[in-house]
DNA sequence: CATGAATGAGCCTTCATTCAT
DNA sequence: GATGAATGAAGGCTCATTCAT
């Protein structure tokens, strides 16, 4: 598959599906999307192939995204509970910055389009979180659990602590914090 | 006296559209749920105004159910710690036994069709959790956290454990042991 | 087929279906017609084997109460032009006062589903104007003319007048006059 | 460049409307037209967004044809009678020669799916006709009426003498004649 | 006879995808 | 490659009519 002419186009597209798609749910139609892309209606299947493969590759990118902007300035050489709260914050800080994505990932995570193998890809952006949940947790009381699902309590967590925070942001400081606490009374 | 309405088509409808719509999402047809309801195409609508009141009202339905299953021969008399444990593990064991029912609840749980009104009476099904729930947490690190938020977090705690219960039910009674100690662990 | 048990329930829904047609158009379901007739949906079909056969029927009835309404009180004696100035009036007036009627024939007067065999019918009803028109335009222009073809015209005028009464109530008067001597210059 | 939308096939949709609805009325289906034009179904949802949209274009459409055709060569220099008659027979020419298009605008004109603006722009293409009626009426018994509704008197004749020459042909010519000195007697 | 639930054909419109230009 | 018209399957909902009670 060569790549298309224009990774321009290609990125408009999915920053309008995000829009588009938070705004309408998934079933927002593709000519949507490529209208406020400012791409023809066809132009949007040579960039994606299906309406499935754009949302695969969206849920793959945001996903990345979040892992990234968690992982940014990671210190390396700090204590578990300063690395795991730097992850925390950054986190939570990128979706409260960005409840578009958020809300798109939320949708994509339930989905049905999106296939096990971009969920396990997926799985991967979030690896550094994985690393320091795994020494975080190593000497308490979840050592002896699957790291996996060590990690889906934490992303819950997490997922539920940024819906508080979005829905009454006035309190969000304090439920990032309470979320934090909560979540190393969980591990540690 | 015509032909009265039918609790029981009213029924087959509903369970016809949790097989169906666990089966095939929320843009099941709702020619498809009637005729797993073994009633025409239009009789559903006699039932049911609009395929979203059917939705609403499936949701309404579904989580009552899971109320009633979790606080289900509460002990009253019980330590918190029992009380809480007895509604964890009747509410695990009404979703691991029911994961159709539980897959459509998560599905309507965040549809645009589900309206703030339903999420607020189903919202009741939940108090006696509730309340078991602030007294657990009165002497703990919550106990200056909004209850709904802790409420919030103790959901997603057993949602996921639910889902690991599901996707790996060689390890569901581990998992339910290890989510329930947990739980306790950010409450108290 | 005998006559079904209520008269009364059989005028609740020509009624009926006169306010609902007006207000809703020819396409009026029969279930709001009966609602409005407090009737039963089934039992419509008791008094009406078919919706056109309501139709039909509503059609024969309004057009022989509008022509009963034009002929009561006719002076036998006078002259034609007086006679048919009586009918005029009294048509008008009878159409004006009852703008919902006069809709709904309007309505039937153009539908298919109103057979000729009911519009033959219901010219009957007109033969006391047919006369007066015939006997005024005896010496007249249209002396030679068919009948019917006079006659059509003069409903012509009749139909076009009375719109124009509805329409702009504070002239009604005016048009009604100038309708009239318009009819007589063209028949005398 | 993509393939452009086709005037063509626009045409061939109104032309398809006019014959299905002529012949099945209103409540024709969308689909029947787009089959009739050769089209899709989803096609015809290109050139009109909706059946109410294709309605209104086709009512103006009709009636501005109609209104050439009736205004063709209009001698400009003779007398206002002349003229008159020239629209009249032109008119009614038309209207027998297009027994569908006339029955469609017929439909047309007393449905609710027509909006105001339509009949307003429609209107306007009997601006010739009202200029030579107000000329022809200037002197005679209509002088003071609202010329709207010496038009309507005048569209009312012409009406009913189409539905007889289109009813009884052979004598076509005999109530052409007839109506047109009936509507001179009325005007003048 | 009255009632209103049951039926299912039918309709307008939407939309992912294809394809002529 | 870009464009947007073309396609036609699909879906929610309506409604005249029938029929069990």
């Amino acid at each position: 598959m060569p790549r298309p002419r224009s990774d321009d186009k290609r990125a408009a597209i999915m920053t309008a599906a995000t829009q588009i798609i938070a705004a309408q749910g998934l079933s927002a139609p593709t000519a949507a999307i490529a209208r406020e892309a400012g791409v023809s209606n066809g132009s949007l299947f040579t960039y994606f192939s299906t309406k499935a493969d754009l949302l695969n590759q969206l849920f793959l990118e945001l996903k990345t995204e979040m892992g990234h902007a968690a992982s940014a300035g990671l210190p390396a050489d700090a204590e578990p509970r300063d690395q795991l709260e730097h992850l925390w914050k950054r986190w939570l800080d990128w979706a409260t910055a960005n409840p578009d994505k958020r809300r798109v990932l939320a949708l994509l995570g339930v989905s049905d389009e999106v296939t096990p193998t971009t969920h396990t890809a997926a799985g991967r952006s979030m690896s550094g979180l994985a690393a320091v949940l795994e020494w975080s947790r190593a000497e308490g009381p979840m050592a002896d659990e699957p790291l996996s699902f060590v990690l889906g309590l934490s992303n819950a967590l997490a997922e539920t602590t940024i819906d508080f925070m979005i829905r009454e942001p006035e309190h969000a400081p304090a439920h990032s914090a309470a979320g934090f606490s909560a979540l190393w009374r969980l591990l540690a």
